[in-house]
DNA sequence: TACATACTTGCACAATTATGCAAGCATTTA
DNA sequence: TAAATGCTTGCATAATTGTGCAAGTATGTA
């Protein structure tokens, strides 16, 4: 494993690992269409500001995927991708490609 | 998912989501045996206290187990329990449990 | 006993991060 | 046009984190 791959992979965990974050995450596993960052923020008690940065770094790694309608922005988890990454890490722990 | 269980999990994700730890459990992805961290050291280009604080944090995540052999202490990675989690994860964000 | 090896810990420090507030921008509505 | 809505950004701040060095402990060896 290269160092680049390395610190891509580490860098999406640590998106992934914080709790707010993640709780936007979970959120948005319950929702069957994309949402709204005003709908999201009642899954964290912190500022709405925060939110719109925690969304921000999320989509930076790819984990959502955001469009803007009008005044709003509304985001989905970009299920399938993560998904796989993560059964990928979990493979290669497990021993799964020697 | 109930904030206790979610604060779990972004702390399992933490801990795995930094370069030299993330490097670290690469390492002993590959290895058939336990390590000793001296040899661990060699992964990740950091002191050695260094090394020696990553793998406590990975330890106490339950990443990583080890065992005192006189001075040394062998570490191994938790392979199934760990791809177990990290597989529930991508079950639960690609909509598997709804 | 003296020394070497394997690791840990205390300290200091720089860098990053999470946060709230206030002000900003963009878009929609009255 | 004025006001409301949805979101972002700048600033300040407190807390956390990663790191190296030096000194410590514990165990093995000469």
């Amino acid at each position: 494993m290269n160092a680049e791959d390395t610190q891509k992979m580490a860098d999406l965990l640590k998106a992934l690992g914080e709790f707010n974050r993640l709780s936007l995450v979970y959120r948005l596993c319950d929702c069957q269409t994309p949402q709204n960052a005003m709908c999201l923020c009642d899954c964290c008690s912190v500022d709405a500001s925060v939110v719109s940065r925690h969304l921000k770094v999320l989509a930076e790694e790819g984990v959502v995927q955001f469009e803007k309608k009008g005044r709003e922005k509304t985001y989905s988890l970009n299920k399938s991708e993560i998904a796989q990454t993560l059964r990928n890490l979990a493979d290669k722990i497990e021993g799964g490609d020697e």
